[in-house]
DNA sequence: TATAAATCATACCAAAAAAGTAGGGTATTT
DNA sequence: AAATACCCTACTTTTTTGGTATGATTTATA
């Protein structure tokens, strides 16, 4: 149960791109704003991409940019094709436990695939950024403490 | 984003247990219901054993038995220890974005956070048990499309 | 029309985590 | 004393994750 760097990575190269909208921005730039690889950010894009989430544009000049207003993305649109639809276990959609008559867990995993989703599409990406301006370095004060030491 | 074998086992050996209640249950025995090997069974036992969920007996005649009601436990008491406290990701309690003065990612995975364990927290094993007694061979119906493949 | 800048596609590799095993020790009952 | 059963530590195997590598295709521009 640990997200993985691809929705990680994925969800912030989506608010870099929304605070740029309207304009198409390479892995290169986007590389440089973050620091992750060309090559794993080009991995990452290609699922949004397939996800519909952002469009491409091949050639010089070309790159990415948010197929949709950014107030109009929830975070689950963008983290679902990162993490493998939010499936954390197999037997979601289908039925399961062959050879038992019922599952007793099966209604415990829905309803946590459920809250998970719900939590995840009642915030767009908008929303996000508008968080992250309106912050600012007020939320520095309270960062005092330990801090974890991954990549974010 | 998947969740461990662990806490799928150990929520269906305490429900296992809550229909035994006030008898020590031993791995063997577990085992025998449920189809996992006793030495993994020992394993999953030993983390909800520190988490005070289930006591143990040694000796002849000894086994495990949950240490409260099943009322009494929520399925969130259960899971936490099976899953590494459900930190999905390592900067929760802690702050992160090591160089940044604002982690715009934060406040997202708290809400994450908080909303599945309010979902797990909700539901009392005991529920869980009444559930699958009443559901009996109702649900055998509604299950005819494709199933999962993994042991449950 | 060449060249450079970019995405696209496929395959591969290494590190980490999960899943499960092994072997022996210790406590308790009979 | 013998059998039962938990306890503890370490190990191995398998799967997943987190990337890399190589090269092809598309597009703008000089």
């Amino acid at each position: 149960m640990k997200l993985t760097t691809k929705a990680r990575y994925g969800l912030k190269i989506c608010l870099e791109l929304g605070k740029r909208p309207q304009r198409f921005i390479s892995t290169s730039e986007i590389s440089e704003m973050t620091g992750y690889t060309v090559k794993y950010i080009e991995k990452i894009m290609n699922s949004l991409k397939k996800a519909g989430i952002v469009r491409a544009e091949r050639g010089a000049g070309g790159g990415y940019m948010l197929s949709r207003p950014a107030g109009e993305i929830t975070l689950g649109e963008i983290i679902r094709p990162l993490e493998d639809n939010l499936e954390f276990i197999k037997c979601l959609g289908v039925s399961c436990c062959p050879g038992e008559k019922h599952c007793p867990t099966y209604g415990v995993w829905q309803r946590l695939y459920n809250g998970i989703n719900s939590v995840l599409d009642s915030m767009t990406l908008q929303e996000i950024i508008d968080d992250s301006i309106n912050m600012g370095d007020r939320h520095e004060e309270s960062i005092s403490g330990p801090r974890c030491n991954h990549r974010c």
